[in-house]
DNA sequence: AGCAGAAGTTGATTAAGATCAATAGTTGTC
DNA sequence: GACAACTATTGATCTTAATCAACTTCTGCT
């Protein structure tokens, strides 16, 4: 029932082609479809870690990946995931290093986009843009506190988490009611503050509902209207 | 024992002060304290709406607010807040209008940044900046949904929370740990995703174990460490 | 293909938080 | 200052989710 995405952006679909664009500018003519240097990332492996300087961002161009921050007694926290065509380490900009180890969830492809590319030192590229970068990672920044925080009824949290992986898919081209999740169902339970089995059987409420089909990490939305209902309001039982 | 801050930045203290100075540049010796058009937000008062067209970025100069997703119902839920020193609106940038009714929280002022300081549609200032700060703006935007998820238990929530508050309050240069919140337990049982009684009952057992000093609205961490390890491992009663 | 180790589901019990309810404290206003 | 409306705390009960546990399904590997 679910079939496989390709799960790969072109750069043209990609935010920061712009960037490449301008770095690969040597020759004169960049095209789009100059593809900068580009990193596998092997399942499991990390493109930065926390507390790391920064050097580059990173473009996702194919693949999924997980952010996590650290906690005391070895243990870890998800904080976020980075679909393709989205940024990595937007953060690190306002904060001169990575406030978190984001590693793949499958083998992924990344385009590293070195600092050098967009310095804040450089005065050359005008003050309003330099400014306006510090701010809006500073942002960033908040908002991934945010992220540790927040919550609606377990059912509400994973339908509210379905919906987020659909409309970021979608936005950058993918199927928005079709997909295979990357992350396991430990990633979900940890980024939503829930326990592992109690996602496990909001996904089978959901699916006696009717507002989805899922089969493993195979998922589809059936009614998304109706998905967003339940995140907003609980379906008060009778 | 708690003192009332002023919560009032310069523009030294200011993300968009460069920005700011760039607008101000018509009488060429622009110089910091130049402040542009500001605007007094009385408390209840909106300074944008969701789903409005973007005009301008505001840079929060006094005060606090805080931002708000209407739901189905008419009902809304608090998905974020702004201090002194922080900006409102990023993720207009990319999404081209305001995706949060933001309120004030008491009366504030706010300077208004014009898109035209920096529009996407201007090329002059270097297609590196314009790229980045799209990537950006959406990143904001991502993380806006993770603001409405995750979760701990109930008191390291709100211990995360006072966290937040205060590392947000001491990067602007205000006191990190004695200051008074300017939002109600409405909001912040809002924002956490947990019952008003929960947050209430919450912050008294923080005081109980002497984390945290509360009457009211003031608050007094008194060990930030203990403060800290609450949000990341559950003390477990014995 | 077959094995081993994850990953995922399902059930029973316990603990945490929501809800209902009553009371106390604040804030703003006339 | 006194009233009204909002805000916050505290208690009792009920619902939801965490935990403990057994079992099934998937995945990768040789």
């Amino acid at each position: 029932m679910t079939h496989q995405n390709e799960n790969a952006v072109q750069c043209l679909q990609c935010e920061l082609s712009e960037v490449c664009r301008e770095q690969g500018k040597d020759d004169d003519n960049a095209s789009l479809g100059t593809v900068p240097p580009q990193s596998n990332i092997q399942k499991g492996e990390p493109v930065c870690r926390e507390g790391e300087s920064f050097n580059n961002l990173y473009a996702v161009n194919e693949g999924a990946l997980k952010s996590e921050a650290a906690l005391s007694g070895g243990e870890s926290r998800v904080t976020g995931f980075y679909f393709a065509g989205e940024i990595v380490g937007s953060e690190a900009v306002s904060m001169g290093e990575y406030g978190r180890t984001v590693v793949a969830l499958q083998d992924s492809k990344v385009c590293a986009i070195p600092e050098s590319s967009f310095s804040l030192e450089d005065k050359s590229h005008g003050n309003i843009y330099q400014g306006l970068l510090l701010a809006m990672s500073h942002q960033v920044r908040n908002e991934q506190w945010t992220g540790l925080m927040a919550a609606h009824r377990s059912e509400q949290r994973v339908a509210l988490f379905l919906f987020m992986v659909s409309k970021r898919l979608e936005f950058h081209g993918f199927s928005a009611d079709e997909f295979r999740l990357p992350m396991t169902r430990r990633d979900i339970a940890s980024y939503l503050g829930l326990a592992i089995e109690t996602v496990s059987r909001s996904f089978q409420r959901l699916k006696s509902a009717g507002v989805i089909e899922v089969s493993g990490r195979n998922v589809a939305l059936k009614n998304r209207d109706l998905l967003l209902s339940v995140t907003e309001r609980l379906p008060v039982p009778g």
